[in-house]
DNA sequence: CAGTGTGAGCTAACGGTGTTCACTAAAGCG
DNA sequence: CGCTTTAGTGAACACCGTTAGCTCACACTG
């Protein structure tokens, strides 16, 4: 009854996301086209900025379901290409709902106080990352550098932000953490900067910007990386297999 | 006379922009603000949205000009330095003008037809690191990869970003411009996700982790990083100094 | 059954927004 | 002086978020 009622308006206002852009959700559409008057919607929703975190929220589950299907689509054992699907599939969710990623990974506007459902779902994202992640390192696929080699205050944050993310410190090295964080930041400024469009004017399709930031990072990961159409044959660098 | 006008409407707006947030950027407000009424702004200016972005485009040329200082307070021959604190200056004036960098590398709000003047801007704050790194190329500070690893499609994208960017694609091979866009993405992706503190819940200074990423990428070009207050005395990682 | 809550939803209102239109007043110029 | 151009105003329209007070239907209780 009330579950359904509040899971509508926050269908509608994403429709209106979709359709409008951030700035074209507004109580009282959402409640127009909802057969309501705005004040009605306060019933169920605190104010127009708790429901955009509350989509949000959603979207980050719905992205991170995305995200599993990829990785639940290929063999289990099958790690290299379980990653690489599940990185394309970020990207080709970010691309494909370019407003939602936009609220979801774009300049946050409320203060970070009540934003926690977002950022709880947000984590529970990551998660799927991680995992696959730990994976990798304990198949140690790549040198890891040594844990000397990070400067303390680097150390000090990355071991603050694996806590945070429920990474187990006493498993995992620092130097561990910091690869990753190094790997998801090149990854997200290439999705920010094609979502974003900011380099539209000069770029028009980024997919194989993408292509070839998805195999540096992998090589260095020590995953064997195959082009995008690719059964998993040939190890070539991406789109090589045009040449 | 009506230049002051304009420019005056800008810096209020800008004030706005800073203390309110990109939401809270007004016609009504800027203009009560300046002793007019709202409409009287359309002489000026032919709507909200073109005001916002032709702050961005002032934006821009500040950033610019924040950059070339840093640029021009070392010694012209000190390539490595100059690299150094002008990608530096980038995350300082970022991090201390965070309003302004969400609305400059921020998600993109209008249609991409009116908003020429800003990535005209933008390419023109660009070109302060391509003249940088092309001096970085001209010294061959790090072996190029050959033109030929790199794919078709990417090398068609890499030029087509070149050309419309000024860069001299005779000159330049598409290696260097891959190498580039790749190293810009890097800093790019670490300076948005710290101005729009998507890590916030987990990592409270992200100093260190930009710090680590400059030494990496720097490394990977050839240009021997300094860690933050030094003269250039050490080459070592950075804040090992402190161990 | 009568009475009493309780909560969903409404209307009205306040203050804010962008934008248009018709208008005034002043300045420049032949 | 008369005319044209231009800066700026006031009123209006259509939106927006939010609050306050209200109605009405339902459920529960004595």
């Amino acid at each position: 009854m009330r579950e359904a009622t509040l899971l509508e308006i926050k269908e509608t206002a994403r429709r209106h996301l979709v359709e409008h852009g951030p700035a074209g959700v507004s109580l009282r559409a959402v409640a127009r086209e909802m057969g309501m008057t705005a004040p009605g919607l306060y019933r169920y929703v605190p104010g127009i900025d708790a429901l955009l975190v509350a989509v949000t929220a959603d979207l980050f589950d719905e992205l991170a379901s995305a995200v599993a299907a990829a990785d639940a689509g290929v063999p289990d054992h099958d790690t290299d290409q379980r990653i690489l699907s599940s990185l394309r599939a970020f990207r080709s969710w970010a691309t494909t709902h370019r407003a939602e990623f936009a609220i979801m990974f774009g300049p946050r506007t409320a203060p970070e106080a009540d934003i926690t459902p977002a950022v709880e779902a947000g984590r529970r994202f990551g998660a799927t990352f991680f995992t696959l992640f730990d994976r990798l390192l304990a198949e140690r696929r790549f040198p890891l550098p040594d844990d000397a080699s990070v400067p303390d205050d680097l150390a000090r944050e990355l071991r603050s932000f694996a806590d945070t993310c429920g990474i187990w410190t006493d498993h995992i090295p620092v130097a561990a953490v910091q690869v990753l964080a190094s790997c998801w930041v090149r990854l997200y400024g290439v999705v920010c900067m094609e979502v974003f469009e900011h380099m539209h004017f000069a770029m028009h399709d980024m997919t194989p910007l993408f292509e070839a930031e998805l195999f540096d990072v992998l090589t260095g990961l020590g995953v064997r990386y195959t082009p995008p159409g690719d059964g998993g044959g040939t190890a070539a660098r991406p789109s090589d297999s045009s040449d």
